[in-house]
DNA sequence: GCCAACGTTGGC
DNA sequence: GCCAACGTTGGC
């Protein structure tokens, strides 16, 4: 299984929208970057990820899967080359994990989160999941 | 094919 | 509100 991070603004959609689509889940839309787009077609039904707050909070507060794989993206137009996964809230952290406190780990310094701050779908390392998923009062 | 200009993301 | 990072666009 392979663990991802996905970053939104919750004002845009929030962790608490998601939650409320339940185990359907629903379309993670409006990736518009060809590596994130390459990341969201290496994912595989099953596979988890961290939900990111940018902006508002910047802090990790959930965990998803994906129940879905690639298919085209609704958003994009006609013709356009981008993707949709959808993905459905499992659980969420008990204690959010802030970027600060990623920052402050060592450990998680090679984190995608912090040397690629703009990329919207990221790769985590098997390491770097279960301990944050410690760190978050998760068992992922 | 290079690179300046410009737009967007996202932290501060 | 500013700015760094970085992707895209368009002139040459």
């Amino acid at each position: 299984m392979a663990y991802w991070l996905i970053k939104s603004e919750p004002d845009a959609w929030s962790w608490d929208m998601q939650v409320k689509k339940g185990a359907k889940g629903e379309l993670w839309s409006g990736v518009r970057n060809h590596t994130a787009k390459l990341n969201l077609m290496k994912m595989k039904k099953g596979d988890r990820a961290f939900f990111y707050h940018s902006n508002v909070g910047k802090e990790i507060v959930g965990v998803v899967e994906v129940v879905r794989e690639h298919h085209p993206d609704p958003t994009a137009e006609t013709g356009d080359p981008w993707v949709v996964v959808d993905v459905a809230a499992r659980e969420p952290l008990r204690k959010p994990v802030t970027l600060e406190t990623i920052k402050a780990e060592p450990k998680l310094k090679d984190m995608a989160l912090l040397r690629q701050s703009r990329l919207s779908v990221q790769p985590v390392t098997d390491a770097e999941w279960k301990l944050i998923c410690k760190m978050g009062g998760v068992k992922g």
